[in-house]
RNA sequence: GCGGGAGUAGCUCAUUUGGUAGAGCGAUAGCCUUCCAAGCUAUAGGUGGCCAGUUCGAGCCUGGUCUCCCGCUCCA
């Protein structure tokens, strides 16, 4: 990362906290590690861009609908997603390099380098690998330990075998359920809004009469115990998701699979957004779950970062829950096939798109953002800082400013506040001078001003003028609202 | 969790070697009226991150602690 990136990604997180959008959790006490708070516009944004994305999803595809899934779950749902087992991982540090690594992956190293030796070695990386295997289904930390001993691992770095202690760091939250705490069982709070989708496929497919292939839409939050969460809003330790999951006949998934990849492709491309600005990136390692996996990557000030996943996840979710519940999870599929013959009972095949809506929020104010120097009539340079917001996310959509709060110029402009005020966010202010204001909408992209001079009194026509441009126009009044409500469709 | 850096008003910073904190911008109110910030006046706002120690006296010295930033580790 370039200083220069560095400065810019800096400077956005300062404009975010100053002009309402993002402050760190519970400021007044120092904050809370990777957690804040979104302001009186950033909330306004974040809304937005859900309902966008919802709408997007849910309006615009007849065979997607919505659920709203609560955060605890029951503790077993965990298990069956692989939760439990996977999303804990034993870490060990090198006291001589200070580095720290997951012992699987130390150990899995190793066995490869084994099986660089042929046949012989071969053999000693499966047994090492199974010896791994056992401990770790113990939780026995001292034997992976030895482990590591036994076989000479040494770290990288140092190459050395100076090991501290096997920790565990589980990143899931847990909580209690039941106020009694003797009786009180552990539950998570949900690492991932997938499963709330998953554990109500029936219901949902039954309720609202679904026909494979359908879809399942939900937003919320999910909580990750992230060792280290950094990067402003980008790693949260509570973050919210925008996700869907898309059941398929087995055999389709691969289609979908390149269906959902374009089309997740073209609502980012329909911000507005320079497409270069995106790439995808192909995972070559997979989830426990995945078949294929691919990111939709953008460029952020600090450099290419996923933003959303597109799954493929098998059968393997609702096959676990199946298993775990005891309740199966098939659909009956009365479309016939080649032969004439139903498809009949099986379990859908499941491809998942999976956007973070904070991350979605961190790239839509990065790529708004700029600061703009402006050439003034008598040589000086002028400077304004721009929120270029597509009109349609923007927190505020319209301000109405009365040129001066004397001879009935704000009675004008209040008129005007309630013609538009039920059909889009507008900013009434009459203090300071028209450029300063102008400036104050600039920086929380406000895409229209419109002023009211005296000429409206005259002949009722405003001065309309654009955010990105700074070009001003005559109007009449009577078209404000057309205006910006055709500039947000 | 490790290493490095930093915490003074909402923001950017100042306060010469320890002597009980200032400015600009911003905000609020008023004046002015002028279609692109930086006209005039007034007001508000700080137990100098927090706790302790040294000292007659600490924003400044010492220790601890918290938070943030950068790097590493990790990331379904």
């Amino acid at each position: 990362m370039s200083s220069i990136q560095d400065n810019k990604f800096q400077s956005i997180i300062s404009h975010a906290k100053e002009y309402g959008f993002v402050f760190p959790s519970s400021e007044i006490y120092d904050g809370l590690g990777a957690v804040y708070d979104y302001g009186p516009w950033g909330s306004e944004l974040k809304k937005n861009i859900r309902d966008y994305w919802w709408k997007s999803m849910t309006q615009m595809h007849e065979n997607i609908v919505g659920i709203d899934a609560a955060i605890f779950m029951h503790p077993t749902t965990w298990k069956a997603s692989g939760h439990v087992d996977n999303f804990s991982d034993p870490m060990i540090d090198n006291k001589d390099s200070k580095k720290r690594y997951r012992v699987d992956h130390l150990i899995e190293a190793q066995a490869d380098k084994l099986r660089e030796k042929g046949a012989e070695g071969e053999k000693e990386a499966e047994a090492l690998i199974a010896e791994m295997d056992r401990l770790l289904g113990a939780d026995d930390f001292a034997g992976l330990k030895s482990l590591l001993e036994t076989n000479k691992i040494v770290c990288a770095v140092s190459g050395t075998d100076n090991w501290t202690d096997i920790r565990q760091f589980n990143l899931m939250f847990s909580t209690q359920m039941g106020s009694v705490a003797d009786d009180a069982d552990e539950i998570y709070l949900r690492p991932e809004t997938a499963q709330g989708i998953f554990v109500n496929f029936l219901n949902v497919q039954k309720t609202a009469r679904m026909k494979i292939p359908f879809g399942i839409a939900q937003t919320g939050k999910a909580f990750r115990n992230e060792i280290v969460a950094r990067q402003f809003i980008f790693r949260m330790r509570e973050f919210e998701q925008m996700e869907m999951q898309f059941f398929c006949r087995p055999g389709t998934e691969d289609k979908w699979y390149e269906y959902w990849k374009n089309e997740r492709m073209n609502w980012h491309l329909s911000l507005g957004i320079d497409p270069s600005k995106y790439r995808y990136h192909d995972h070559a390692k997979l989830a426990h779950y995945a078949k294929a996996a691919v990111d939709i990557e953008f460029e952020f000030p600090i450099g290419f970062k996923e933003v959303e996943g597109i799954h493929s996840r098998t059968d393997f979710d609702l096959k676990q829950h199946q298993e775990y519940s005891k309740k199966k999870q098939q659909y009956f599929d009365a479309e016939l096939d080649e032969n004439g013959k139903p498809y009949g009972n099986y379990i859908p095949y499941v491809v998942e798109t999976s956007i973070g809506l904070d991350r979605m929020f961190l790239l839509v104010l990065s790529n708004a953002y700029e600061e703009e120097v402006i050439p003034k009539e008598d040589g000086k340079n002028d400077s304004r800082t721009v929120l270029r917001f597509p009109a349609k996310i923007a927190p505020m959509k319209l301000a109405v400013l009365p040129l001066m709060k004397k001879d009935g110029l704000p009675e004008l402009a209040r008129k005007l506040m309630d013609d538009c005020k039920p059909h889009f966010r507008c900013f009434y202010e009459e203090k300071d001078t028209i450029g300063k204001r102008y400036r104050r909408m600039d920086a929380i992209g406000t895409p229209f001003c419109v002023t009211i001079d005296h000429q409206t009194k005259e002949d009722d026509t405003v001065t309309i003028r654009y955010r990105d441009n700074m070009q001003q126009e005559r109007v009449p009044m009577s078209k404000v609202k057309e205006i910006v409500m055709n500039a947000m469709m």
